[in-house]
DNA sequence: ATGATGTAAGTCGTCCTACAACTTTGCCTA
DNA sequence: TAGGCAAAGTTGTAGGACGACTTACATCAT
């Protein structure tokens, strides 16, 4: 932030310099700043090494503008460096930068304004809950910051049914697993998940261990990789969804009904999540 | 449904062999083709200055291709014609097609695939109702093959409650038009709208239309662009929401409560969409 | 015949350079 | 003082080039 006018005033015979309007600091790359891989100028270079190295660069840089602005790095309303700023500061091109930020932009999380800048949309941080973003149900909950714990209340092995057979592709009567839990935050049972994965590829260990932590993460482990899931919104009144002590009285829910896929187009797993009414916050950006 | 079979669709006007090598048995167009407007080659540039000239050019092609895509001139799975030949096509430079494309892929309407292609998205065009493109409800309907209308039920200006000056950033007691509406769909109800619009900007004879048509198109007429909308996802079990014969028994809905923002992101409307559960199908694309 | 392998063409991903279109701001002029 | 002009900064588009990846097909060894 420091406002270093160029003040070197080198020229001025009867008109001013040609400085220019804007006060803000320029860094006079072209001249003396050769690009240097160690240099500074390309921070974050490296950063984009560690977690985020799946997809293409565009996808890579566009992670990582996308956690540094909802860590607030960038306060709503601000401007973003330019693309040429950005491409210097992550070592790639402005092409590559352009991708990553229209897909921000598509996101909702900045606005493109030509000829002014990229800035932080106003609302796009508050959009972590939002369901258009593909992420499992604990960890939207660690977003919204909140601790998220669940309770298996069911878990065997059956035939799929018919209904379930069509959703899922398979051949009638293939072997499912039939996973019914609640979904605590802190502590407040906010939905009850009723998944359905079919156990052709698992092994008796992968079932176990689908019931105790996240199922996404037991996905990844045999290299199943979800990337689309297809949803249906409904409005459910019905006292046989929900059991135990905390079991909503009015019985009122919002069901995600919803067929994951994996990158290659084949879904792997049906899920019918029941968010109870009024403890879950349901927001979707929709833009043009 | 998702059987995924490497259509061999219908595409392009000439026929392609599937993927690969592709000996370019092609009429090879890009090389004698001098880019005349009048031109076959560039039959779809023209095409886009009808209705779809807003926004910039890699949006207007967007616009354009998603229109085609969803009219079925390229059936689920197939491919589409290459970036250079689409460019070539529309006359644009190839770095505008491909802005255009990572919109669509963002939008999971079609599928890229380093090396091999860009394929249009198996459930893509499924996704008609979706909530997250930003459009009327009649609009919606239209899309889904149905025919919308719609009942004024009311119609008047009031002062602005408080949870709605704090939705639409007015001054408190601010006078805004109540709008509830029944939208039909082939004459069946599908859902209650209840509209809220601040009247300072607004004369009486816009007043008075926006009771009859689609209240965007007047906002259209005064400059006002619709860019983004803040919706929260609500179950609603009520006798206090619905009228008239074809009144639902159980009073069950989906609500849809969202704020309506202008390109500049001021709030131009606050409207809840009661959809009477059952009848409206709504679809969400999540992706990573 | 069969299977492995190499090759070539096609396609998307990234880079570079240059310029056009737009926005902002300061300064100058009238 | 009000208005307009101009320059710099920013995003949008163009064109060319090359790398990385995918696939069909020809070739070769077995």
């Amino acid at each position: 932030m420091s406002t270093r006018t160029p003040t070197s005033g080198v020229f001025d015979t009867k008109t001013r310099p040609a400085t220019g309007p804007r006060v803000r600091n320029r860094v006079e790359v072209g001249d003396d700043a050769p690009v240097s891989i160690s240099d500074r100028s390309t921070a974050n270079r490296s950063a984009l090494n560690a977690p985020s190295k799946s997809g293409s660069l565009g996808r890579q840089v566009a992670r990582h503008l996308r956690s540094r602005i909802m860590q607030g790095e960038v306060s709503p309303g601000a401007r973003l460096p330019s693309e040429t700023e950005i491409a210097v500061d992550y070592g790639v091109s402005r092409v590559t930068v352009r991708t990553a930020i229209t897909l921000l932009e598509s996101q909702g999380l900045v606005d493109v304004r030509h000829g002014s800048g990229t800035f932080v949309s106003d609302f796009g941080t508050e959009i972590k809950a939002g369901i258009q973003e593909l992420r499992s149900i604990t960890e939207t909950i660690r977003e919204m910051g909140f601790t998220p714990s669940m309770e298996r209340h069911k878990g065997e092995t059956r035939a799929a049914s018919e209904h379930e057979s069509k959703r899922l592709d398979l051949m009638p009567g293939e072997q499912v697993l039939d996973l019914q839990r609640a979904v605590y935050a802190d502590g407040e049972v906010v939905a009850y998940s009723f998944d359905v994965i079919p156990t052709k590829t698992l092994d008796a260990q992968m079932l176990e261990r689908m019931g105790q932590g996240s199922v996404f993460e037991v996905f990844e482990t045999i290299g199943i990789t979800p990337a689309r899931a297809m949803a249906e919104l409904h409005a459910v009144s019905s006292q046989e969804i929900a059991w135990g002590p905390q079991k909503p009285e009015q019985g009122l829910f919002l069901l995600l009904d919803q067929v994951h896929f994996d990158k290659d187009g084949k879904p792997f797993m049906y899920s019918k999540s029941y968010f109870v009414e009024g403890r879950f916050q349901f927001v979707i950006l929709r833009t043009r």
